[in-house]
DNA sequence: TGGATGCTTCGGCACTCACCGAAGCATCCG
DNA sequence: CGGATGCTTCGGTGAGTGCCGAAGCATCCA
């Protein structure tokens, strides 16, 4: 079979620990050097080097020669719909062992997912709108509704609701909390929104997010979720 | 970092081709024993063997013993998520060299995709759909219509329509056509209903659809379809 | 009970590939 | 121009693993 063979390809791209550490670091959408991603990956720049050549010949990141500087980035949201999968199913086989690090507890609060929130937050989010009647959830899909479509735009999240399309959001089943989130392009304005806003903030060199007092405020405002019990 | 291991697990999994022949193998939903994968894959039993005792660990698939035989079958719909993701990534990057065998032929005019008919086929009916205006397709998910709603039951499709939800269906981007067809629970009825009908057979020992005289005859009464013209 | 079938385990071979040290380019800066 | 920085290429080593032949276990049938 010729496309087996392909296949394959892109899978064992995708098995070993250090490209894999690579594009988790890209998840956040953001462009990287190689030499963050050495160090993301725990590993030389030479054998870096190599890992990004490889990702780049089978399309899965793209490069950008700014000067000397090469940035790297994943190369479209199939990609990063390929990165979900994978750690859906790879928390499915740890899920008998509950490891929470330190690390694990922050990444498990709020986090970027590519271009979206994930983790508790991300799903706190999830579930306001769907009380609130503005999204609608399903096992197939979610759906802006009317209501959702004027609200959002009382927001301010005017570039969403552009067209006014029903279908722009998307469910991500978030595979920490086990419980979906909401992706496309609705999840992908929420994100930029709370960041613009000083909701949250990126953590350096990891895709956790931090979320501000700002943001705790707004939060509790708009969505009426509070800061967890104990983390 | 803790969960980069296991998924790097779960790639290196699909990073070997005849672990991929099987999986595409079981692809189609079907239960399959350990010897009708060794041969799909091309291997020796007790290599097949090792290789299911993996994917069984990493709750790939699942096994059921039956007496002497043992059936082997995807976990879930995410494991099928997975090799779709995989499989679109893997047409990009042999985009370049259309590669068309007489076997890739059948499999591009219609074929299964976990539980639902993909290729030329998937395509023409997700396109006719769209066109009499029975179920809404973007970029980030897919909605059934009311009017839509109504058509179906017509068709017979009851459990479809059962609690009239909008969004049991889903949008899957067709790897060899590039554009969307019908996946959720809507492209898995259209596609028992179609098997049942006799309107296509599963071609034995492969993914690959056959459209029968009669199945020609009810995609061309109800959705206008016609068979394209050369292959 | 004896033989056939389906499948797994074991042992050894061969191959792939990730890894790093060292050297080589390209680019920016003083 | 010469030094510094970012990155790549080359060579050799070592670990991991896919593969099959042979043997062993479980199940069904006569």
């Amino acid at each position: 079979m010729v496309t087996t063979v392909s296949v394959a390809q892109v899978g064992a791209l995708v098995g070993d620990p250090a490209r894999v550490a690579m594009l988790q670091a890209l998840m956040d959408g953001r462009a990287l050097t190689a030499s963050e991603l050495a160090q993301a990956a725990g590993i030389t720049r030479q054998t870096a080097s190599g890992h990004l050549a490889q990702l780049a010949a089978a399309s899965l990141v793209t490069v950008s020669k700014q000067g000397r500087h090469r940035y790297h980035r994943l190369a479209g949201p199939e990609v990063a719909r390929l990165l979900e999968s994978l750690m859906l199913l790879a928390s499915d086989a740890t899920a008998q062992r509950p490891r929470t690090g330190p690390r694990d507890a922050r990444l498990r609060l709020a986090r970027t997912c590519y271009d979206h929130m994930a983790g508790w937050l991300g799903v706190q989010l999830a579930d306001a709108l769907v009380a609130r009647n503005w999204v609608e959830i399903a096992e197939d899909g979610a759906l802006v509704t009317e209501a959702g479509l004027d609200r959002l735009a009382d927001l301010g999240l005017d570039a969403v609701v552009g067209g006014r399309a029903k279908l722009q959001c998307r469910p991500c089943l978030d595979w920490s909390e086990r419980r979906p989130h909401l992706a496309g392009r609705l999840g992908a304005a929420l994100c930029t929104h709370s960041l613009q806003r000083g909701w949250v903030r990126r953590q350096p060199g990891s895709r956790a997010l931090d979320v501000t007092p700002a943001g705790w405020r707004a939060f509790h405002d708009l969505f009426d979720i509070r800061p967890p019990a104990a983390s």
